[in-house]
Order: C-alpha cells, then sequence, then structure tokens
DNA sequence: CGTATTAGCTAATACGTATCAGCAAAGGAC
DNA sequence: GTCCTTTGCTGATACGTATTAGCTAATACG
C-alpha cells in the first residue's frame, strides 16, 4: 500500500463509506451520543479504520475553538523537580488528548513565553514559580489559568504542603539537637520558596531557637547558588552547625563546598535539602531532604485545568496541600 | 480596555483600517513582497497593533499545511544530556515560529508517541536515540525526519564525535597508565552508545591492550544501571582499575557505588564518563568526562529539520560530527 | 488619443472539521 | 386514514487564514 501523499479526511471516509462527511464526523467526531444506526456507525468505522484515517487536530481544533494544547510555565526546566511537575501535567495531559507547550524562564522571560503561547491560542496554562502576581495584568486574559505553588487569590491552584516542608526540616534538625541553624534560599518573591522558609523559621521559633540574620543567606536556588552560599556561611567566624536549603539543587551545591572545605558531614554540617529528585540518591553521602511529591502536583493542576475547560465557573473546593515527607539520609547526624 | 471574549481576527482588522480581509492577509501574512501600497500597509499595521491583533497560527496552519510544530523525540528527558539537546532545538525552532512537542519512551513507546505526533500534524520530528531503524516501516512516512547520533541511511542527521569519544577516554585512561580497563554501557542498538564503545575498544586494541569479556558491564543507562554494573565489576575476584563509562549516569551510579563500597576514587579506581553534564560538577571527586555539545546538537538538527521542511530535497553535505572535549577532573589518576 | 501594462486592491474559494437546520422515512396513537 | 413524533441522515455553513483570479484606475508608450 503506496503511503499517502495527502493525509485521509473525513471526505475519503465519507465516499469510500457511502455517507456524507457530516455522518463521518459525527461518528468519528466528538459527540458519541449522536443519532446514528449501528449499522451506519460500524461502515464508517471500517472503511475509516481501511484509509487510516486521523482527524485533524488543526482543523477540528479550528471549528470547536479549542487548540488541545497547554502550556507550562517554569523557572528552570534544568531542575528535575520542575520536570517532575512537567512530567506529571503531560501524562495527564495526554490522556485528554492535550499536548503540552512546555517553557522555562531561564533566558525568555515569562512574558514573552506568554506571547508566544498565546499566539497558539493554548487553552489553558499551568504555571509555577514564575511569580504570576508579578505579571503583566492581561498577559494571562482570555486563557484558563492554574498555579501551583501560589497564593489562589485570582487564580485557581494546587498547592504542596510547603509551609509543612520547612517545619519538617527544623524540627529534624532540631531533634538532633542543633540550635545554630542557618537557611539557603532564592530571594526572589517565589511563594512555595517562600513558604518552605516561613515554615522553617517558625518552627524555629516555636522552639525558642533565635534565627541570626547573617545566617540566612539568599542565592539563585541552583547548584552554583549553593555553593556561594555554602562559601559565605563557611568564611564567617562562627559556623552554624545545621542548614536548610530551600532545594536540593541549592543543597547538593553546599554539600559540595562543605566537603571541598575538608568539612565532616554530617559530622561537622549537617544538611537539609528539599524536593527529593534523584540527585539526593547520588551524593556522597546521601542528602536528607523532604520529598515533594512533584509529578502528583504537576498532574492535580493538569486535572483542574482541564475540568474548568470543561466547565470555567468550577470552583475547586479547596484542596488540601499534598503530604511532603522528611526522609531522613547520610547528610544529618546529631549536634557535636 | 475590556478583554477581547473573542479573538481579534483579520476581518475585524480590515474593518478597522477600511480594506478588505485579504488586503490584511497580505500585509501581516507570509509574504512580505506582496504588492502593497504603503500608505495602505502602515494603515493595516497601525490597525492590527491598536486591536492587538495575534494571528491564529491554527488557521494559518489549516491553511498552508503546516501545523509549525516539531515533535522531538529522546529516550529519557531526565537525562540531562538529552534535555539539552531537546533546549537546542526549541531554541532553533521558536526563533522560526515553531513549537517543540517533546517526547520520552521511558514509559510510552516511541510508536504510541509518533502516532499522537502525527495526529497533531507536526511538520518534522527530532529523533535522538529512540532507534529509529527498528521502528514500523510507516510511522515515519509523510513526515520530515532528523536523526540524531544515527547512520544516516534512510534519513539524514547530524552526529557528535561519539567514535572520537570513546577513543579520548580510552587514552587519557591508557596515558595515566591503566591497562585493566572496564566498560559500562547499555545493552540497547542505540548507534551513538555502540559508536563510543567502538572508539573505546578500538583505541585499546591500538594500544596493544585485549579488553576482557568479564570487564564489559552491559546496563540500563540510568544511575541505578551504574550501580548495578560496578557492584558486579566490585564483587568479582579481579577488579579493573580504570572504567569508561558511556555517559555521565552510569559514572555517578558508579562512582556512589565505588565510595559507599570504601573504594579510594582515584585512588584505586578510575572513572570516566560521558556527556559532561552539570552532574558531573557536583560529584565529589568532580567526575572526569567528555564532553559532548548537546545543545548544539540539537540546534544543528533543528536547522537542518527546517532547512528541509523549505526544501524537501536539500541534502545536507555530510557534515563533520560536532567536536568533542576531554574535560579531565577529579576521577582519574594515574595507574597505582 | 488609443492601447498595453502595471499597481493596488477585493471577491471568492479552500484548508478539514463540527454543527445546525431541515428533510424523508418510519413509526405510533387514535 | 390523519396527524404527530422520532430516527437517521445530509446540505450548508462556519472557524480564521492564505491565495488566486480578476477588476479598476493609473501610468507608459507609440
Amino acid at each position: 500500500m503506496p503511503s499517502p501523499i495527502r493525509s485521509i479526511t473525513t471526505h475519503d471516509v465519507a465516499r469510500h463509506a457511502g455517507v456524507s462527511q457530516a455522518t463521518v464526523s459525527l461518528v468519528l467526531g466528538g459527540n458519541p451520543r449522536a443519532r446514528v444506526a449501528a449499522a451506519t456507525r460500524e461502515r464508517v468505522l471500517r472503511s475509516a479504520e481501511a484509509l487510516g484515517y486521523r482527524p485533524n487536530i488543526l482543523a477540528r481544533g479550528l471549528v470547536r475553538g479549542r487548540s488541545y494544547a497547554l502550556g507550562v510555565l517554569v523557572p528552570d526546566l534544568s531542575n528535575p523537580f520542575y520536570l517532575d511537575v512537567v512530567t506529571g501535567v503531560q501524562r495527564v495531559a495526554a490522556e485528554a488528548g492535550y499536548v503540552v507547550l512546555p517553557g522555562d524562564t531561564r533566558e525568555v522571560p515569562a512574558a514573552r513565553h506568554l506571547e508566544a503561547l498565546r499566539a497558539r491560542q493554548v487553552d489553558g496554562l499551568v504555571l509555577d514559580g514564575v511569580g504570576a502576581a508579578s505579571l503583566p495584568p492581561d498577559a494571562l486574559s482570555g486563557t484558563e489559568v492554574v498555579l501551583v505553588d501560589e497564593p489562589p487569590e485570582r487564580w485557581p491552584g494546587v498547592a504542596s504542603g510547603a509551609l509543612e516542608a520547612g517545619r519538617l526540616a527544623a524540627e529534624h534538625l532540631l531533634g538532633l539537637g542543633h540550635r545554630r541553624l542557618a537557611f539557603i534560599g532564592p530571594a526572589s518573591d517565589v511563594h512555595g520558596f517562600r513558604m518552605r522558609e516561613r515554615g522553617f523559621f517558625r518552627a524555629l521559633r516555636d522552639a525558642g531557637v533565635e534565627p541570626r540574620s547573617e545566617w540566612v543567606r539568599r542565592t539563585p536556588p541552583t547548584i552554583a547558588g549553593g555553593q556561594r552560599a555554602m562559601r559565605t556561611l563557611l568564611a564567617s567566624h562562627d559556623r552554624p552547625s545545621g542548614v536548610f536549603c530551600a532545594n536540593d539543587l541549592l543543597a547538593a551545591g553546599a554539600l559540595k563546598t562543605a566537603l571541598t572545605a575538608g568539612l565532616a558531614v554530617p559530622g561537622e554540617l549537617s544538611l537539609v535539602g528539599c524536593d527529593d529528585v534523584e540527585l539526593a540518591r547520588v551524593l556522597t553521602p546521601e542528602l536528607t531532604t523532604v520529598a515533594i511529591p512533584a509529578r502528583e502536583l504537576g498532574a492535580r493542576a493538569a486535572r483542574l485545568l482541564l475540568r474548568r475547560l470543561d466547565d470555567p465557573a468550577y470552583a475547586p473546593r479547596s484542596d488540601r496541600p499534598l503530604p511532603v515527607k522528611l526522609v531522613v539520609r547520610g547528610t544529618t547526624g546529631a549536634a557535636g
């Protein structure tokens, strides 16, 4: 059978089955509850099968006013955590016949991404950690939006237990006897990070431990950022005995610098990350961290988004944040 | 200004500018060499600007027979190397107004991905490491395809110097005095990996070093795979003094296992990876590896693909493979 | 001045699908 | 038998754009 030059259309199927194009569309198109005689339906299906018909999703989208595409924007796709979020979105979206267009804001600003996605007529957007509040006000109009780990004020969202994550890290370190505790996190005003930070410090204060401002290091949430931050922490005359990093990349960088400086981990310094990306188990020693269900977070965001596309009025019953879990590994030990 | 319910079309712009829809299309659409009076063009452009017109890419694609979308398939998006390839494709594609739909074959088989991408009417495909040769024969018909690191027999492709990469690793280890050399790589028949392997062993033989079959460990090219492979290598009574891993994930896993087993690296065991992903610099000690320009590889694939979309007859002058480079870090040292 | 040429624009159509109004036939109620 | 309802299908149209044929007016040329 020669490969078709032009792809098979509903017209081709109609001719083959001896019915009208409209009937083919009724059988193969959206509405499964369309009134078509069983015999006709069968005949159309067989013709479609025989010709190898595949619906042209662009044409379908044009008439339905849908592109069946979703945009997902994250700060950094090379961070496995965000990649997992995207993967979660992708899986759910794929099942519903949607495709996802991922983008990150490392090199291209969010506003420009949104411009391009809008030109693509994406039906919806998932935004994670891109500071939706600080976007130009009309950048998101006319599109359904779901936020991840942001305050769900103007748009609905899903959340992980960021506050809880910070608290777990703090309690773990406190439980090991640490009182001299530092925090490494980003300066950027991303709500999820802010919550992790707040949870951490709240737990410290609850335990009567007053944080020191010189032990709060702000740096881009990357490996390089973690290295820099740890370098300045180690340079000070007075060193913390435990550090909570706002994500695992920071922790990996911090660990690297500490080991290179000859520090014993966890002997002289305990380290807790956040996210539990695969990297955490590759480091030596393995990283103690707080596991965030990234994939499930993305999946849940996608489900909410798809739901709202069908019914824009759908207001999610305010969901519990996804549960987080402390994973104790090799970078934390009793205070000396 | 109220946000528009329905998006602005060429008809709206035409009405606003007092011209026909066709004229608007001539001004704003593809052909820049269309004959339109300067004054009219100016007026249309101003109207478009004023109304905030954005072309509907779906509609444009429908009539032009293009979707302005490219599919990219790789084995594993969580491998930063492949992610970089995708990023390279994405950057070039974005500049040309194309969007890319990435997919990996960890959970969904390539054939199913291709099915979905085809339904999306993607204009072209970039395939890296998915074994294009073993796909159903018609899975790629009717679509422009460019392969990465595959033999460019049925489809054009771009390549990195995989053979050279293996050779560089071998010569580095040989130069340090190692003669007891092992290889860890995937069993799957992916051409790029095969070439790295071949380059390695060819250099060994050229140096008069005969490889031992029990030191060739086959395992999935992941961190976990590297750990397993190294475990079996260490379990044997006779240990190699140097190991070349077909990628950095394998090397990371191998390093982890070696360190956990109490081996001194590089004192008792030298380790060379391949790819030079960011992970390589986070490990302690830092990983010696062969740098492959992943991003440029993807970018070049995208350029070739776009070129062929404009001119399907375009046969690339057979390009030199992209240069690779040995990066000596901390996991290799002189043989004991 | 008459004719050929060109510039500048528009009407009409097509891309492949979904959907709606409407038609013919068949059934159902009496 | 008439009248009403339902079933099963089709013709026509629309989605937003690109493109081509063709029209008008202006210009060029002899």
